[in-house]
DNA sequence: CGTTATCTTGAAAGATTTCAACCAATGTGG
DNA sequence: CCACATTGGTTGAAATCTTTCAAGATAACG
């Protein structure tokens, strides 16, 4: 984010670089050549805990999900990522998150080692992975805010206007769901009667209506009322 | 991290760069003659919203607690930070963080613009920032699967153990905590009283033993049993 | 079309919060 | 030096929220 902002200004007459999402297209479109196109059905892993560091990927189609695994089968969901988002740029080879596909997933696979090893000595490279971590932990932030301090209905709100915020770029209103409540339940701390019960209360108060593929809101600014709770 | 492990295998040639800390003060010196002492009294504020991105700090002596506000006067503690830690060097510029002295604090104070506007022509320094940055990240994603899934006595036991891991590098058992029972309620996601009733409750079943200044460990088996659940 | 997984709903149990009070330590002014 | 105010810590009891357990309904799938 920081170098984002660095880079309008173009110190030190540094040429000035693409933003955002051009930026990570013409960053990768280096690495085209030692990619490649990979497919992967509803529910499989993409990664296991092995190729941890060896790949990283670009989402085409579809939605995916982080997972790490906690004592006793329990599961923390970090992120649902969807098409144009990266998975596994930004990962510490410490940590063991698997992803996995929540709908059927088209994906082009990068070699990440490579990156890495190209930005050993590529400043601009550095400062593109500079960002994208950078925007992954203002988000982890976020979410810590969400975990700690907000109560269920709360939770749900603040998920779903995100959902929104990412996910429906054209169609407006209507948010796709393709996870589980219990993949939901998971990412927000909560138990999957729990979600259920909230979300078919927000139909109730008429804020949102639920649908088999997934939901509509009615209600933008009743949800943002709620998602501050 | 990731930069770090590349690092140890000089790919390309790449001379070898000093690790963790070491690596941390070699490239803080450079800025040294821009930096400045600053010493804050306890409670006081480091910085508010307004000089966000002016600068970063190392800490020398003291604890700083990092502070979000949320609606309702509701407010989450990201983390506390001891001596050798860093302050502000990763934040995006969007995130409101705030930086309070728990106790008296004394800081080195480095411009922060400067540093980032050298890391644009300078891939050590970006990549000493990706290190940085992803190493908060990794740290914060492990909060998140605290908050999301830790029961009260797990989250506490947690948070002792952490404690202990970085605080006490020499005194061994002796946990000093600085921060008000409210402190670390609002780290954790708790109540004061929740915090309150399970430090006692682990004194009474003689895990640890309270005192004014800190806790003293006398069980850190126990501890890591309680600390997943 | 039957089987399985997911979603929904209800009721009871459990954990945590809230409200309220009390205690201990600290600091201040008289 | 002491009464008093203030702050943070502790404890109790009731209220609240969420989970757990259990079952039925719905949708998905071979």
């Amino acid at each position: 984010m920081q170098a984002e902002v660095q880079t309008r200004r173009s110190p030190n007459g540094t040429p000035d670089r693409p933003k955002g999402d051009l930026w990570t297209r013409s960053v990768l479109d280096r690495f085209e050549p030692f990619s490649c196109a990979v497919a992967i059905p509803r529910a499989q892993a993409i990664r296991g805990r092995a190729d941890q560091a060896e790949f990283c990927w670009r989402i085409l189609s579809g939605c995916v999900r982080t997972v790490e695994w906690l004592g006793g089968g329990r599961r923390q969901i970090g992120a649902f990522l969807w098409p144009g988002e990266l998975l596994g740029i930004d990962d510490g080879s410490e940590h063991c998150t698997d992803a996995e596909a929540v709908t059927e997933v088209a994906l082009r696979r990068y070699p990440r080692r490579m990156i890495e090893t190209a930005a050993q000595n590529d400043t601009e490279l550095a400062l593109w992975l500079l960002t994208m971590t950078a925007r992954e932990l203002s988000s982890a932030r976020q979410h810590i805010a969400l975990l700690g301090h907000k109560t269920a209905i709360g939770k749900i709100a603040t998920f779903l206007l995100a959902q929104d915020r990412r996910a429906t770029s054209f169609e407006r209103r209507f948010v796709e769901l393709p996870m589980s409540r219990g993949d939901i339940a998971d990412h927000l701390g909560l138990s999957t009667e729990t979600v259920c019960r909230n979300l078919v209360h927000l139909q109730h108060i008429g804020t949102v209506r639920l649908s088999s593929s997934g939901i509509d809101l009615r209600d933008r600014v009743g949800l943002l009322k709620l998602a501050v709770e």
